[in-house]
DNA sequence: TTGTACGCGTTATCAT
DNA sequence: ATGATAACGCGTACAA
């Protein structure tokens, strides 16, 4: 306890008569020790208030107690809402969390994370889409002996990695809701390529046009990358149609917020002339005017479930009698509010 | 080079053939060292793509090469934008971000900081609004030796510790556009008790009506929580005045969502019965119909510049002929858009 | 069940 | 200007 005023390891091991051996053993829950001395020193630690120096440890282990969120700048609600659902289990936890974010696009992300993992040897990482579909960089934390999970639109891992949403299902119920109300007419605005949840929510709005006899029709989608300028345009285009759609699904909210703008823009009512369906249940939904109809996914929960995945103690494959894993796969919920209505007759 | 497959500075060091320590002195700039044998030992580090151990450093050094980002849960846009600039800045050094938010409201808040800042030690820290505004933290980190920086809405610490905007003539400056668009009965959404921001705001309403000769009415001003709730029972209040308010002011856009909100479900259009001017520039001002005029603040330029202040090394006070510090008090602008117009005759 | 001795990769001290 | 040696605080063989 000398110029940092921290107790260590040593004073408590001093104080309570043992040696540091014995001490960590208490502190890493060793199974092999007398209860007495267990009882004996866990009094000095608390007496001492002694807390393990995290770096210390990370150097000793060669790894640290970190859990790393990589990203790539997707939507800016969403990243938030991660970062508080895993920080909701990591606090009260000797766990923090760093913030990675990445740049996809420059040729040399993988090794600018691969030095950024091999540096910082955090325990865990969490990996947001879009970057979370590279399979490379799931090999790549394997390879290295970093425990990874990964978020995504569908299970593209097995459920030791991946926390994932089903997209295609909850579009499908968007666009029956739509269909229930009557709607024949239904446009799309489809997110960027290349992006899974993209192309699994589009996948969802066919596979319902389908099913509901209507067929798939290529001019009533337009394609967005997911701004909020880039759905003014898709909307600009599907509204342009003739016959107009009475409804336009979006792939997300921001989107439909470009579209319900355009609809002002040309003396449209919504949902008056026009419904409009969105998707993530971003703040900006139920700000709108009026607010909108929009598919909820439970962002914190999964994140909460995947830091769970990556602090937890199951190392390896679970054995066949061990708890059931860790829910993978959750459920999104359609939020009706008020931009849906019947269509004009 | 064992286990990890990682050189160390005894690769280095054995490969240059001279010690361990001359090693670490070129890695951390010595100026008393041969430029050959710098040379000599750089050549030897680039051959081998040696990388300093983070985790060691911090033990030798007590002091871990992490800023980190102490905040209280505000605004989900703000956080985010501060961690972008932040990290703007962190991208190409060897500083990583940790966030670590924290419950102001809970009476052990203080201790929790103490023991993260004592467990962790970061290198420096940065604290967000509102809790910001305590000294007490502040104290903490000096104390604890822990490089720190303000972010608030009026300077309140030394430049070393500070970046600020000056909210109050920022909305002064708002309140005379309303003005200079011959309105009179200009009301206010004030934000909550105990924010300094909500404060500063609130006497730059009071100050600009005061110097326009209209007085300050009790009735006029109506508070807030920042959030959109509370933003629509506030313009409830304002609108059921008699005669009706022609312009509100809020503190932030959130409630300006909220006042809009209710507006609409009034019938009253914007901005033709009534303007509208928000504070904070977020995402959803510019996706509001009509968009939302607001004050906006650099705050990603003020993250940035915060980080340059952690990680710069002018440690102690700068002499009189050191080079200007650098910026402390960043000014706003107001954003003109949509939702302002002349008071109706 | 417990202790001894050493390793982890770096910086600091104090010689030379 | 450079090097031997000791911290830094904790974990792990291996011995007892």
């Amino acid at each position: 306890m000398k110029k940092t005023g921290q107790p260590t390891i040593n004073d408590v091991a001093r104080l309570a008569g043992v040696s540091k051996k014995t001490v960590s053993r208490v502190i890493n829950q060793s199974p092999l020790l007398n209860g007495e001395t267990r009882d004996k020193v866990q009094a000095v630690i608390a007496d001492l208030g002694y807390i393990p120096n995290p770096q210390a440890r990370a150097l000793a282990l060669r790894r640290n107690f970190l859990i790393a969120l990589i990203h790539d700048n997707p939507n800016a609600q969403m990243v938030l809402r991660v970062q508080q659902g895993l920080l909701e289990v990591l606090r009260d936890t000797e766990f923090e969390l760093l913030v990675h974010p990445v740049d996809r696009g420059a040729p040399d992300m993988r090794d600018e994370i691969r030095r950024f993992l091999e540096r910082q040897r955090p325990y865990g990482v969490m990996l947001l889409p879009p970057i979370s579909e590279n399979d490379a960089l799931a090999a790549l934390c394997a390879q290295i002996g970093c425990r990874y999970v990964r978020m995504g639109s569908a299970a593209f891992d097995d459920p030791a990695h991946m926390v994932s949403s089903n997209d295609r299902e909850a579009v499908r119920g968007a666009i029956d809701h739509l269909l229930a109300a009557g709607h024949r007419r239904i446009c799309m605005i489809a997110g960027p390529h290349g992006f899974r949840s993209a192309f699994e929510r589009q996948q969802g709005y066919e596979a319902a046009m389908e099913a509901a006899g209507l067929g798939v029709q290529r001019t009533w989608i337009a394609q967005g990358d997911y701004t909020f300028e880039s759905g003014m345009r898709a909307a600009e285009r599907l509204l342009d149609l003739s016959p107009r759609p009475t409804a336009i699904f979006s792939s997300n909210d921001e989107m439909a917020a470009g579209a319900l703008h355009i609809a002002r823009q040309r003396g449209l009512d919504v949902p008056e002339n026009l419904s409009i369906v969105g998707f993530d249940d971003t703040s900006i939904a139920s700000h709108l005017w009026p607010p909108l109809t929009t598919v909820r996914w439970p962002i914190a929960t999964m994140a909460r479930a995947a830091a769970l995945k990556l602090i937890g103690d199951d190392d390896d494959e679970p054995d066949a009698d061990a708890p059931p894993a860790e829910e993978t796969m959750f459920v999104s919920t359609l939020i009706r509010r008020a931009s849906v209505a019947k269509p004009q007759e």
